[in-house]
DNA sequence: ATATAAATGCAAATTATTTGCAAATTAATT
DNA sequence: AATTAATTTGCAAATAATTTGCATTTATAT
């Protein structure tokens, strides 16, 4: 349930986020804030849903990425974790398994910062727009 | 040599691009579009820069990232091939050199795609703000 | 040398994201 | 349950990064 998701992360359970949430795992795939804000039948201002991310984004429920169009996109950080391939000419995308070895003890202890998230992307070209 | 460098991805050479290139040498970190224009002795058009880099990211010469304050992020592609750490509370930031495995073959194949740059950044806590 | 293609500067537009503040909602306390 | 304190929300406006069109200059290919 949405409500025991945010319960965990410390954040106050508000129907927004919920419906937030809700339409987040509707999408299935990374979505914009426009695309967001379609998906859901609740209304939402533009700028509780960016702040609202941000929490859920620091908290790891919900993963942000970068496709580099100057959008940011947000996922339903679920039990299918994955990234993605973006080709850098006709932007289409595909979703990956393969992901960095999510044990981060090692920079961790190195590095002092304790691991919440990670962002991990692979650019290139599509098989269409490398012929 | 620059030059080299620039000629091997098929890009015209131009003193512009040099001049960007050694300024992204000399910085040695991540930086904005601000921040490399003050380490350039050469002035550089906003929008020339925007466009040269992009060329010089997709070449894979140089890193894009993005830290999430809003500003994209370059850093030239040395040989010390390396990611970073993000604090989320006081964007304070450490280099890391944990990397996925470079090797894409296995992504290539599946997807089609050929891999051409990533992008991988973690995120969480320094050591001041956890506490 | 000449022609073609690519890169640059300028100025203006676009658009994602942020901010301040008052009202409303949620969480904590008695 | 009722009250207080803390957090969240909406609204409107501001901010600032990035992009675009076009004419000119510079680089590449013939």
């Amino acid at each position: 349930m949405y409500r025991d998701i945010i319960k965990k992360s410390g954040l106050s359970i508000t129907t927004k986020r919920i419906a937030l949430l809700s339409a987040l795992d509707k999408a299935q795939r990374p979505v914009t804030i426009d695309e967001l804000r379609n998906q859901m039948t609740d209304t939402m201002d533009t700028s509780t849903m960016y702040r609202s991310l941000k929490k859920l984004v620091d908290a790891g429920i919900v993963y942000q990425t970068d496709f580099r169009d100057g959008v940011s996109y947000f996922e339903l950080q679920g039990d299918n974790h994955h990234h993605h391939v973006v080709c850098t000419e006709c932007k289409s995308r595909k979703s990956i398994d393969m992901c960095v070895n999510k044990n981060f003890n090692k920079v961790e202890k190195d590095t002092g910062y304790t691991i919440t998230n990670h962002i991990f992307e692979l650019f290139g070209l599509c098989e269409n727009c490398s012929s």
